[in-house]
DNA sequence: GTCCAAAGTGACACTCGTGTCACTTTCTTT
DNA sequence: AAAGAAAGTGACACGAGTGTCACTTTGGAC
């Protein structure tokens, strides 16, 4: 290294992040990033090609950490802490669920492709983890068999897209989604 | 009127429809527009003072229809059939829970307003028009008193925008996600 | 047939963001 | 201290989309 970098590449995900949850995909721009890590735009095109392959790097970054997080599910024996574990996870990062649909936002030129495939393939990969803890419920009996895995796990992760409109506190949201995953909204006869 | 128009308003909304889903609202341009209505762009700025009023009016039309046809809900007596057709209106109107993130993208100008207001209030009319429907049900007794309103109406709206990934057939992926909602995933002990 | 008001046109000026590139700065190496 | 490699700068050309406006077209009213 010739000369010490004005910024790491947290540092600039960092801040993707926020100005891309704060102003959405097309309110993203090269110079707003600049501005907030203070060097010129030209300095970012030196590391990336172009603003597209920027977002996804940073997009692919974000998934892998999470499954990452996720991975720690088969840390927990049992199927209730699993779920619970699961939960938790997932609604304790909001942000990541109101990135999808920037991501899908993404246009993606015709060249450099590469990490395009690696974001679409990541949430299936998700999915495959998920596999295991869903199965597993299923031939312990705890849930039922006849519903199909990937309607379990959407309904688990769409959940926390739910827009909290009148301001329920947390631990009571979350409870209140559990159970009716759990158990679903009718009173049991 | 002096001289025939070329285009209806329903024929705009129809081509704005369209666009909308198919580039997303930052891939919405106004010559696209003209050009699937077969009129220049400066035809356009005479009924619309800009691109966004444009997309606001085209989402309270889309959502006041939406929101009429909600209303037959109450045509239905009983509670298990209000539910099914909550769940069928849903789920026949996947498109425009498509347009709800495009509608967020909207960046409003500061003067001419009202329409911004009209668009983030509709959400909340519907919500009181369901909530009826809900308090019935907790009522009969038939869905749990001790979850909010505000999760149930959630939960199910948000069902329909679970992605089918791999493929489940409609009226199976339907039936499995109404099981949940009412019963849950969990086998019942 | 003339008038006129609404509908439509397309050239124009403008804004904003992109991506490039020759050049400068800073630090390490020898 | 000279060389040179990596980091950073800012002016530039460019494209795309916006919104405006003087002008043309059309068709009913009189």
């Amino acid at each position: 290294m010739a000369r010490e970098r004005k910024f790491s590449t947290s540092d600039l995900f960092q801040s993707v992040k926020h100005i891309l949850l704060q102003h959405g995909y097309d309110g993203f721009t090269i110079s707003l990033l600049a501005d907030r890590l203070e060097v010129s735009r030209g300095a970012l095109y030196k590391y990336y090609d172009n603003k597209d392959e920027l977002i996804t790097q940073f997009m692919v970054y974000e998934m892998e950490q999470f499954i990452d997080e996720l991975k720690e599910i088969n840390s927990h024996t049992g199927f209730e802490p699993k779920f619970s574990f699961l939960m938790e996870t997932i609604f304790n990062k909001t942000e990541l669920h109101q990135l999808i649909p920037i991501a899908k936002q993404i246009k993606h030129h015709p060249d450099g492709k590469e990490n395009k495939d690696k974001l679409e393939k990541l949430p299936l990969e998700m999915y495959r983890y998920l596999q295991d803890f869903i199965s597993t419920g299923k031939k312990e009996g705890k849930l039922k068999s006849h519903i199909p895995d990937s309607v379990m796990l959407g309904m688990i992760f769409q959940s926390v897209a739910i827009p909290n409109h009148f301001g329920i506190p947390k631990a009571e949201w979350i409870a209140s989604i559990k159970d009716i995953l759990s158990d679903g909204m009718f009173v049991s006869r």
